[in-house]
DNA sequence: TGACTAATATGACAATCGTCATATTTCAGG
DNA sequence: CCTGAAATATGACGATTGTCATATTAGTCA
């Protein structure tokens, strides 16, 4: 069995990331937050902090994407819509505004610990790719919904990008407004453009 | 006169934070990236990193602010999305993708480094009070130049959220796949919406 | 039960952080 | 030139960081 402590470990760092970005998350904030032993941090994860922050961004965007796929399939691309908005500000107004998205955090931020500037390099290359795939995991769960329901591939393929690019912007805003009116409003044109884009191709 | 050093201590302090976030960003690396003395950072920044990091936030709102409401006016709203989107183009390709937005990196990022709790949840709420600024300052540019073209005040609010929010969401993914790409088309995406939008009113 | 590995506990290490006290330099105004 | 304030130089402080070595416990299979 692999270790609760280890899933504790993931969880926690992720949710600290979403809450502070990466260089406010410490290891011994993680086994604070998660009440998990320190002693296991090395015995878990070898590689320490960045392979921690690694699997916390894979994680964090399984979490997303596993909802997301279900929700494109069963109610379409309006209502898949509709339950991705709603995921991010029920996690929003539940935390105070306090959490965002993790995934963005390693986007934005520089992972520094590294002892020499080569090995930074590569770390911090490897997180952004890993970041990478999980916006390119949720861009692809959108676009094969619209191709589903009629779009061309280009069109799909841009109004996926932009589904995804603006309500990650709308939740960093969000957190500093300590508001949902942003994504109230970008809900509702997102939803504007896509009736648009699929009521083309229906006639 | 108002000393060189402290401008270039707010501009490098932008920059950094703009590339690796809040936590990433030492007094140290600033003084180091701008070459400026490291004695004259209590003398000019009285109140320590927190006022340096809130003084960056309002410079690089300005910097962004500034020749945007330029273009808006000149170029029209269509033009001045235009010359948005290029500014974030031209400085993501000049960086290798490295450095992206720190206003963002501020809404992200939780500021570290105040003895109490207290002190530290007020430092937190200012610093995200100035970013929600900026980007209010950004939307509003927007919201008038719409208005000035016909378009209602409730769709001229979503669409300059709308604007707004995705291209800080689109520059920071452009940072991790290393790749314009996605800037090129939400940029379409967006022109598209705005002109649908401008035409409707037209008529 | 005995043995062996996984898991956890504990403390220490060097490095870096923001901040501050103190000393020195720079430089305009009398 | 003199003076006083602004600006810079320098070193140190305590706190925190990630990491690791070592020791102890837990648990599982023979």
């Amino acid at each position: 069995m692999t270790s609760s402590t280890r899933d504790k470990m993931i969880a926690g760092a992720a949710d600290l990331m979403s809450r502070g970005g990466v260089n406010a998350t410490s290891m011994r904030d993680v086994v604070r937050h998660t009440a998990t032993p320190r002693g296991s941090i090395s015995h878990h994860f070898p590689d320490g902090k960045r392979q921690l922050i690694a699997e916390a961004v894979v994680f964090a965007g399984k979490q997303v994407s596993i909802p997301l796929e279900k929700a494109m399939s069963e109610r379409g691309v309006i209502g898949g819509l509709r339950a991705f908005v709603a995921s991010w500000r029920r996690r929003l107004e539940a935390t105070g505004f306090e959490a965002g998205c993790p995934v963005l955090a390693v986007a934005v931020d520089r992972y520094v610990g590294e002892v020499s500037d080569k090995d930074d390099d590569t770390a911090q290359r490897h997180l952004l790719d890993l970041a990478d795939g999980v916006f390119a995991d949720w861009q692809q769960i959108m676009h094969t919904a619209l191709l589903r329901e009629g779009l061309a591939a280009e069109r799909a393929e841009r109004l996926a990008t932009l589904v995804v690019a603006s309500i990650e912007g709308t939740v960093a805003m969000c957190r500093a407004s300590r508001s949902a009116a942003a994504l109230d409003q970008v809900q509702e044109e997102l939803e504007t453009v896509l009736a648009a884009a699929l009521a083309r191709t229906a006639k």
